[in-house]
DNA sequence: AAATCACGCAACCGCGACACA
DNA sequence: CTGTGTCGCGGTTGCGTGATT
């Protein structure tokens, strides 16, 4: 007798999500962080079934993701990676900050293997392969254990070097990756900010363009809308969006941690506006306006989104519950793996025949091959 | 202008891993 | 140790939209 479907019971809404949807399932993170997505359908009245709801969340509504434009140096780190790594998305999305494994999955399906595939074909050696590591497997039978092996790590060394070169198109003294080739827009909102700034801006931003999409799209729902924000309001009196403070989440007002140069007052306030989509505005570093609260940020508390922009860096404790993800995925997967990476990079040159030699006598393919990912692998110099 | 095609993306599904009783 | 429940990942699907005929 197998699982149950979670999604079997009938009653489930499938198919996209609603704004209304979106705002009640991140107002519930908010307030009790991520996790227990069992329960999140219940305890929220939500319709749908708790994967759906875990996948939106990390897919979609996650503070921290960046969404198309993919840069050149993303496309060349994902494809090393790819090279390095096969099909396993989420180890290499844990390598691009900002961005989601399905994002990553579908960017490669999509762009990056077309790509290939015709470069290979101009190159005159397409044997139906994609090039990988994992898909050149198909061939491991064919060869011996020791020559695949040393093809192995031909491949590993192939695609350090690769990746290395990649890394190396903008090398900047600039602290991290994070922001390497951000696009345009997060390039002006974040100048010179720390990577967890730059995490909250954007998902501040995110949640901006959602509602910002949302008053477009669906002007004739805005006056449920607003009711539904306004019954919300009322329930967590500020909905927020990114990190909250130790200090204050019982508030309702949330500090994040924006720039350092970004110290705005996030806040947006539909209760007076009877034609929102008119009123509302995001700008570059993701913050709501109204032409009321541009000249008025004290809105009396009236307001639905209020991110209060604080310097210093959020508590991630996971007693409070909230965003513990976001603090694992953005302070662990952004920071110290692309920091791994580069120092794999650099002491590479240093010692890379000692280190290759070293590979090799630890079992390589136990490592690289067998399902580490790749700071797990570093680990092993 | 209408029909068809191709593409991109969000979401779904199934399976394996993990935690816990 | 085993069974059960939950979560996360990767493959796949289906729909919306823009391009082409």
């Amino acid at each position: 007798m197998g699982r149950p479907p979670c999604c079997e019971k009938t009653g489930v809404k499938k198919g996209p999500w609603t704004p209304e949807e979106d705002i009640i399932l991140v107002s519930y993170i908010q307030e009790h962080g991520p996790g227990n997505w069992r329960n999140i359908p219940t305890n929220t009245g939500l319709l749908r079934c708790s994967k759906s709801c875990r996948l939106r969340w990390t897919n979609y509504l996650r503070p921290g993701i960046k969404r198309g434009n993919f840069t050149e140096h993303e496309e060349k780190m994902i494809i090393h990676l790819q090279a390095l790594l096969g099909n396993r998305w989420a180890a290499i999305a844990s390598y691009l900050p900002q961005r989601t494994d399905n994002d990553i999955k579908n960017y490669w399906n999509t762009h990056l293997k077309k790509k290939l595939n015709n470069n290979k074909k101009v190159e005159g050696h397409d044997d139906n392969q994609e090039g990988t590591s994992a898909s050149s497997s198909s061939s491991q039978s064919k060869i011996s254990k020791g020559q695949w092996e040393r093809r192995l790590q031909t491949d590993i060394h192939t695609a350090k070097q690769a990746l290395c070169d990649a890394l190396s198109l903008d090398t900047t003294p600039n602290n991290n990756n994070n922001s390497n080739n951000p696009p345009p827009h997060d390039q002006e909102q974040q100048p010179s900010s720390v990577q967890t700034s730059t995490t909250y801006a954007s998902s501040a931003e995110n949640i901006a363009k959602l509602l910002q999409n949302w008053m477009k799209n669906s002007p004739k729902s805005t006056s449920s809308s607003s009711s539904k924000i306004t019954q919300m309001s009322s329930l967590n009196n500020n909905l927020s969006i990114g990190a909250v403070s130790s200090s204050s989440p019982s508030e309702g007002t949330v500090n994040v941690t924006p720039g350092q140069g970004l110290d705005s007052l996030f806040s947006f306030n539909s209760s007076n506006n009877s034609d929102v989509s008119q009123s509302v505005s995001v700008d570059e570093g993701g913050n709501f306006s109204t032409p009321e609260n541009h000249n008025n940020n004290n809105n009396n508390n009236s307001g639905i989104f209020q991110v209060e922009s604080k310097p210093n860096l959020p508590d991630f404790k996971p007693e409070n519950g909230n965003f513990q993800v976001e603090s694992k995925q953005n302070m662990e997967t952004q920071q110290v793996p692309l920091t791994m990476l580069e120092k794999w990079l650099l002491d590479d040159a240093n010692a890379q025949a000692e280190q290759e030699d070293q590979l090799m006598g630890i079992g390589m393919g136990m490592g690289m091959g067998m399902g580490m990912t790749l700071a797990e692998t570093t680990d092993l110099f």
